[in-house]
Formats: C-alpha cells, sequence, structure tokens
DNA sequence: TTGTATGCGTTATCAG
DNA sequence: CTGATAACGCATACAA
C-alpha cells in the first residue's frame, strides 16, 4: 500500500506538505506540479481510517431497514443512496429482517462503526430504540413514523386513508371491508386507519376491520375465510401486498373485481400496476422521502437545526380494481 | 469517548495488557475479574478505525448490486448478510442501477473504504470490471456469472431451462414462444437459452424467440405486439419478471391462461405464487447462493485457496400457468 | 511556503 | 504474567 511517506519521499518533501497540498491547504505552484504528477502515478489514496482516527468523521451513514424486499423501502434506499453518493458519503445498509432485537442491535452495530448518522426506517420506536439513540450519540433521521424526539420523515397516512374511504363513499358504497394491520404500526395501524373512518363518519357506513399482517400471504389467507361470507362491495388493503394477498383470494373464490368487488390498496407498488385487474392506490413519494431523509441527516450532521418533522403528501391513484356501484 | 488509555488507568495497569485482555492473550484471573468489572461498567468498546488502521483488517465486506428490486438479489443478499453477521462482518451494499459505469465506481469507492471483499452481482464482466479488481486487489466473488479467473457462485441455468422446454414439449406443445434478454448477460441470455432450445432438438418444434428486457413493463409491452399474431401454445418468459408482464399482455388481450396459452418463467418469485394463475416457474436457490458467496469469500479473505465454481441446483415448479395439449 | 514533532486508539514485540 | 515502546497512516500546531 502506498503511504503518504511514499509520496512525501518521492517528492523530496515533508509528509506534512503532502498533507497540506491533499487538503487544500498552502503549497507553492512548484511543489504542487510535482505533486499532483506522483500523485496520479502511484494512483494514491488517502487511507480513510487513518483519517477518521483523527478526523472524527467516517462519510459512512447507516440505513436500518426492516427488511430487503419492501417496495417503500427500497426507492426511498435508493434517494437515500443517490443523495449521500452525490456528497461523497457512503451508505451502509443493515436488514434487521423484521426483528426488534437485530434492529436495536444494529443500531449499536452502527455506532461502533462510528457512522456520521443513522437513518432508521421504523415500525415502531420501543423505549430501547430511544435507549440505543441516546448512548450512540449519533444523529438520528426517522423515516416512516413521527416521533417526538426524533427527526421524522413520515407520509401524510391520515390524509391517504381518507382518500380511499372518501372515494369509496361517494361512489355509492355503503358496505366496507378493511384489512388492516396491527397498531404497533403507529402509522399503518393507526394514522391511516383513522383517516379511512373519517370518511365513514356521519355517512351510514356498514364497516368491518379485520386485522392481518403486511404478509401477502397473511393477507391472501385471511382473505380466504373472511371474503365468502362478507356483504362487503368495498374492499380497503392497507398496503398494496395485502391487497394483491385479497385479490388472489378473490380470484380462487371466483369473485370478479371489481363487478362484486371493489379492491384498492396503498403505496403505488410497481407490481398493483402489473396485475389484473390494475389496483386502485395511493401513491406515496417514497422515493422523495429518501432524498429529504438524507438532506436533513446531513445537515444534522453539520450541527445545524432541522425542523422535527417533514410531512409528504401523496394522492388517489384510481384503476380498474375500483368501480362505482351501479 | 472512552479509550483504552483510560480502561488501564482506571485498572492500575498499562494498556497493553488491556488489549491483551481483550484479544483473549495471557492474563492472570485477578486483573481479568478487574478488567471485566471496569470494561463493563464504562461499557467500553474498541475504536474499529484505531484497529484496523493495525490489523489492516476492516471487517467489512461489500456487495454491489445491479438494482435493489430484485427479488433474487434480495433473497441472495439476505443470506449473504446473515452469514457475515454470524462472523462479525458488517456488509456495505451499493446499489449500481443498472449503470456500468457506477458498478466500476462502486469498486473503487469499496476498495477505498478497505473492504475486506468484494461480493458483486453481477450481469456481465467487462475488462473494466477485471481492471478495476486488479488494482483493487480485493479478494473478489461473483454471484450469477460465470467467469474463468474469478470466484462464481452460479445456478445450473442450462438445466432450468431444459426443464422448461422439455416440459413443454412433454406436454404436447408444439408451438413455442420464448421471451429472453440480451447476450449481454450471459446466464439468462446465453446458457438459459441454450438449455430451452437444447429441449427442442430433434422434436419438430416451431421455435420463435424474441428479445426483451428485464423490465416487466418491456415484457408487457412487447407481448401486446406479439401476442395477438403467435399461433403459440406455451410462452417462456426468460424471468418471472418478464412472465408477469406477459401475464398481464394476456389478460388484457383475453386469452386465457392456461387454456388458450401456457405461460412459464424462472426465478421462483413470491409473486409467481401470489398472481392468477400461479405461475410454473424455475425455483433457484437464492438465498443459498448468498450464504455459499460469504463462505468463499470469507476463506478467500483467510487467504484459504478455494475452487473457482459453485454451480447450484434447481428444480421446476409446476403449476396452474400450464398445462397439456389436449 | 515548508518541515518537525506530536497525537489519534490500537496492537505487537520484546524485555523484565 | 506484565509493562514500555514502537508502529499503523494521517493531520495539525508550531517553529523555521
Amino acid at each position: 500500500m502506498v503511504t503518504i511517506n511514499d509520496i512525501a519521499k518521492q517528492a523530496g518533501v515533508a509528509k506534512s506538505t503532502v498533507s497540506r497540498y491533499l487538503n487544500g491547504g498552502a503549497v507553492s505552484e512548484k511543489t504542487k506540479a510535482k505533486l499532483d504528477a506522483i500523485v496520479a502515478r502511484n494512483d494514491y489514496t488517502p487511507n480513510k481510517f487513518a483519517q477518521s482516527l483523527k478526523a472524527k468523521r467516517t462519510h459512512m451513514v447507516g440505513a436500518i431497514i426492516p427488511r430487503l424486499n419492501s417496495y417503500a423501502t427500497n426507492e426511498a434506499l435508493k434517494g437515500l443512496e443517490n443523495s449521500l453518493r452525490l456528497s461523497k458519503n457512503q451508505l451502509l445498509i443493515t436488514n434487521a429482517d423484521q426483528n426488534r432485537e437485530r434492529e436495536i442491535e444494529a443500531i449499536y452495530t452502527l455506532a461502533k462503526q462510528k457512522v456520521d448518522g443513522i437513518v432508521l426506517f421504523a415500525a415502531e420506536i420501543t423505549p430501547e430504540h430511544e435507549k440505543a439513540f441516546e448512548e450512540s450519540a449519533t444523529p438520528v433521521v426517522i423515516v416512516g413514523q413521527s416521533h417526538p424526539n426524533y427527526h421524522c420523515v413520515i407520509h401524510d397516512d391520515e390524509k391517504a386513508g381518507y382518500s380511499v374511504g372518501a372515494y369509496a363513499v361517494a361512489n355509492g358504497h355503503r358496505n366496507i371491508l378493511v384489512f388492516g394491520v396491527d397498531e404497533a404500526d403507529q402509522a399503518v395501524g393507526i394514522t391511516r386507519r383513522k383517516g379511512i373512518e373519517k370518511a365513514f363518519v356521519g355517512k351510514d357506513i356498514t364497516y368491518t376491520f379485520v386485522k392481518t399482517s403486511f404478509s401477502m400471504m397473511d393477507a391472501y389467507k385471511l382473505a380466504l375465510e373472511v371474503l365468502p361470507e362478507t356483504k362487503a362491495t368495498f374492499i380497503i388493503g392497507a398496503t398494496d401486498n395485502i391487497a394483491i394477498g385479497i385479490m388472489r383470494a378473490a380470484h380462487e373464490l371466483q369473485m370478479d373485481i371489481p363487478n362484486r368487488l371493489s379492491l384498492a390498496g396503498f403505496g403505488g407498488y410497481e407490481i398493483t400496476e402489473a396485475v389484473h385487474p390494475r389496483i386502485t392506490t395511493v401513491h406515496f413519494p417514497f422515493h422523495e422521502a429518501g432524498i429529504l431523509a438524507a438532506d436533513i441527516l446531513l445537515q444534522l450532521i453539520e450541527g445545524k437545526e432541522m425542523p422535527y418533522v417533514e410531512k409528504l403528501d401523496n394522492h388517489l391513484m384510481i384503476r380498474e380494481s375500483t368501480q362505482a356501484i351501479k
């Protein structure tokens, strides 16, 4: 490995001069030219670890994601990585695989790696999370959930829920079935649901709520039980994945979508456009969420003050899986 | 930040003793007990950078992936990360976003970060790749493509192709349409196709090949053009994504699957089981590929010799999207 | 503008 | 079994 010392020797100067040259300090034109050549010839690059040891700045930021194959986090990750790359930072992705302990562990691991900041794609913020953040003393941005003590990038889940609920009502549906998730997930389990229900207030709607998980397969199985008995004409899945699980069950049960049943989801995943019929859904700006998270984190790392909550907009996309009651 | 020096002072020993204690060297029971307490109390952890500076070993390995939302790479990544975590290594994921330049750039970036090794999920290995690997002098494992100069974990694509081709033939299909991809992707574009075609040799098959990309949308658009005219009774998509694109087009064109058209794909993606009808496909052990890649890389880092090619098996999963000719 | 000296936190060597 | 010391590669205060 070629070090700053090798360069200094070849150039016949002190290594401190080379260091200055590298970091934009005062160097004479002549030595600068000489160093230009020598550095290029050896294609020398400074040792990041030696630098970090001094500078206390690693130019690495960690991301903790709940699982790898989520359209939402993947899109956000893309935005995040891109912004980070432009500002010469490296993204370190850790997959917690839906496991809370691994999520906490990841915070500590990343802190040990001395990342400059952490982006957490969260379902839930527990006291253990807070403790871990406390101890690691690292700037944090949370994506997808809101929390009073941390900087958050969130989606307007209440609006999203309301859009779908109001759309169903406006199209004459009076019996509506919702496949939701546990309240542990604040954004989806509580806020989004609240938005949906708000649309029903004072409207004489028969409304049923059943609880499932984020898994396509679980939604499918539950739908297989629930659908045959339902009188509902409009079904809302709390995510597009859930909607797809429901759709599969409906197909197998020969319940035509949208004639027998309207179906809507949330997310705007690519796959909702590839199935038949295409699924009505709410499009969330996941990519922008990633970019925004990078922005905020970078500012935080610089020591700047930032607003605690950034709420992103979303909009309903009406497609063939839903129709008005005749 | 609490350092080895602080610990040493508190314990009234030399820091070298603490270091030995930390790294399993010879320490008396008494000082060991004392250090146990002090280290715990301060919850001291060694500074990774100072360690890396000495050890020339960062315990980080880099993964370069072509894109984030690929079922295949996500599964492999999961296996990879898990194995790495068990051996106390950190995974650094870099998304090249289908861009060859960014792929090359990533190799250099990771090398600068001094990762101990690199796992490349590749579509194609160009001379630039080779050059980058050469210069970075880092152990490399390539997943999904084979190359004579590097350690590779590959799938038996020829067998996979043959399975599907032979299945179609055995079920009486005589006119077969294949949606393939460019030959730049050796594994899918050449080997897999070769396997398919091998099954047709000497069988009096009318065989048509059309070329598309890996994108679901592209396959859909192409299918919309090609399907109306085709006399084929069996369609093979080179990946499950392509198959899904074809399926959407078939739905829109009111061509019933499987009665009018049998449809098969490759991969075993979860989504093939969630659509209706479920798609016949070849299941590849992506997760195992990741685990195996981690294994090999770790050995390589230790300086051990390893076989250059590991080929993984796969098997056909027959589902409702295909049926025999009546 | 340049060079010298020192420290960052750790591990390894070697003498005690 | 322990401690002093050098070394890893770099940045910087200070002197020249």
